[in-house]
DNA sequence: TAAATATATTGGACAGTGTTCAATTTTGTC
DNA sequence: GACAAAATTGAACACTGTCCAATATATTTA
């Protein structure tokens, strides 16, 4: 029924990407459903297409959402003033998993079709998550090139990432008493050490 | 139409399965479709969901017949000889997800509903390649209990876990000219020698 | 052997999905 | 008010997983 201006444009995106975001926590990625976020908007699934284009693009642009609340959390948490800042780090990386289990989990679940470059916003959200981490590897070695420590960066993230995905897939079961949290802290700290 | 002595019950399981594992190896676990399979077979999607029950468990049967294909794959590695027996690990670890993408990835993608617990078969095989893992782990740090090797077991296959993810979504491509694979040996002979 | 029972197999039906797009309704402009 | 532009709709399409009454084949019994 034309243009309504009960919402602005962006108005629309960001009610869209509000109840998508709901409804992604609640559903889960293999659930989540275009036409139950019209549904939760009151807009026809064909409003959600002219704005995001696909499914895909809007899961999408909810996980840009995803990672910058993430980055926010981890600010917030390096805020408090705790003086082991890696630790700190550490602990708000699987906090902010455990808390937002679905949300964190379909950053991984979606996979991009073939080599479609990621949208801008999406790109720029990981861009910032990242640089707000290698700063403090950068603190926590204190010596290096900036390319040394991005490659660190990198490589402690994927430490992290690896020892998070099995705590919240129960894959940690098969290693015994193993705990991923704490085995991921003491890996990153290793690593730091021989860098 | 009903019951056609063409193939054995098992020999029925088989039949499906090989043509599922190449549709999910063509298609990837997004595309992947029961009723592909069926048709691939010859047989009705009925069938299929009397042998397997749901699209899940199908998948899970797939993925049970990956892990152990992952797992050969490794011994055949260790068989070829080479001293360093972790760095063949890693490499094979890499390799064989790299070789076998979309099956390699299709263990992560898939969730299990909530708590059913996993088919028996996909737990043998996880553990079958796990016992494999700690072996070597044991052999290369020579010292400790079997928890403490199945514990560290578990953080080294996490480090290698996250670094391959990372090579195969791209993700890499973020933290400049990394490259995963190395990064994962190195990380994982650092924490051996912590250990 | 023929009849009765047990077991496989089928494929239509159902409710749901992503995606497209002609038709419709509203808004902005002259 | 008339016209053009833009936004919104929802039916249509091809697909999915899942269920299950009907059917076809094997096996057992008489």
């Amino acid at each position: 029924m034309g243009r309504r201006s009960d919402h602005s444009r962006a108005e629309l995106e960001e009610l869209i990407l509000a109840a998508g975001e709901a409804h992604l926590a609640e559903a889960g990625f293999a659930a989540f459903s275009a036409r139950e976020v019209a549904k939760r908007v009151g807009y026809s699934i064909g409003t959600i297409y002219n704005l995001f284009g696909s499914h895909d693009r809007l899961v999408l642009a909810i996980n840009a959402r995803t990672l910058r609340a993430w980055a926010a959390f981890l600010e917030a948490r390096l805020g408090s003033g705790h003086e082991d800042r890696i630790a700190t780090l550490i602990h708000g990386y699987f906090d902010f998993a455990a808390e937002n289990r679905n949300r964190w989990m379909a950053l991984y679940d979606h996979r991009m079709a073939d080599k479609m470059p990621l949208p801008d916003d999406f790109t720029a959200a990981f861009g910032a998550l990242v640089a707000l981490l290698q700063e403090q590897v950068a603190a926590a070695r204190g010596k290096g090139s900036d390319a040394e420590t991005l490659a660190l960066t990198g490589s402690l993230v994927a430490i992290a990432h690896g020892h998070c995905m099995f705590e919240l897939n129960g894959t940690y079961e098969m290693f015994g008493d193993w705990r991923p949290r704490d085995a991921a802290l003491a890996r990153i700290r290793e690593a730091l050490v021989s860098a």
